[in-house]
DNA sequence: GCCCAGGGGGCTC
DNA sequence: GAGCCCCATGGG
């Protein structure tokens, strides 16, 4: 029932948006740096900050300890927030220097439950972005809760909407096999929903999947 | 000019 | 636990 619909939606969505190639990143600590960075600000201001930082040649925990706080936060000033985002960076290298000798792939291979509750203990690093690390930089199948699986999945009937973030992502484990590369491509799917024809924006969008899932009710997941 | 983006923390009640 | 404020850029 309940498991019948969550995977139908998931079908729904590849079939209209296809595969999403998450997360753009190209190294695990691009994966880390852009999870923080991405916190309440669009992505391209994500992309001009990282882009930034690779070319003031400091995209290493190393380097980037090193850079003084005034020119970090010019670096990254377009993902807003940037007094607190610097420090919330710096905190994290710093973590992994001192715990880890710097070794991120290290930091990243302990046990999901341990890493998660780690990187919780850093200040600015939420349950959103410390899942959005261990799934799409660590690799372990944590389902990631943002506002728009809040929003899409009780428009869909399927939740309150009024849930906390781990009433929802317990409902998404235990509805769905917990396989790393689905996690993975679900809540990019979810995102990439969100982005499309938004929903607050543009509701009578008929091309809208969103609205499409609604009208057949999930029934039909391969018909699409 | 106005709105809101791939949040999180601290405080109050 | 819910509600509120703070943080403080840039594109549509």
């Amino acid at each position: 029932m309940r498991e019948i619909r969550f995977l139908d939606v998931y079908k729904r969505l590849f079939n209209h948006f296809g595969p999403r190639h998450w997360w753009p990143a190209e190294t695990a600590f691009e994966v880390i740096v852009g999870a923080i960075l991405t916190q309440q600000v669009a992505w391209r201001n994500v992309e001009t900050a990282i882009a930034n930082l690779k070319r003031r040649n400091v995209f290493d925990p190393v380097s980037l300890l090193a850079v003084p706080d005034e020119e970090l936060w010019e670096l990254i000033r377009p993902t807003r927030f940037f007094r607190q985002k610097a420090a919330r960076l710096k905190d994290l290298c710093r973590v992994v220097m001192e715990g880890f000798d710097g070794d991120l792939s290290a930091f990243l291979a302990q046990e999901p439950n341990a890493l998660r509750t780690r990187l919780l203990a850093i200040r600015g690093i939420g349950k959103e972005t410390a899942d959005s690390i261990v799934l799409y930089a660590a690799k372990q199948p944590v389902f990631v809760i943002d506002s728009y699986t809040h929003r899409i999945f009780s428009r869909l009937g399927l939740t309150t909407g009024s849930e906390s973030y781990d009433a929802l992502q317990e409902q998404f484990v235990k509805n769905l096999p917990r396989d790393v590369g689905l996690f993975n491509e679900y809540h990019a799917l979810i995102v990439a929903l969100g982005h499309h024809i938004c929903l607050n924006r543009n509701p009578d969008c008929a091309r809208c999947p969103l609205n499409e899932l609604c009208r057949h009710g999930l029934s039909n997941p391969d018909a699409d």
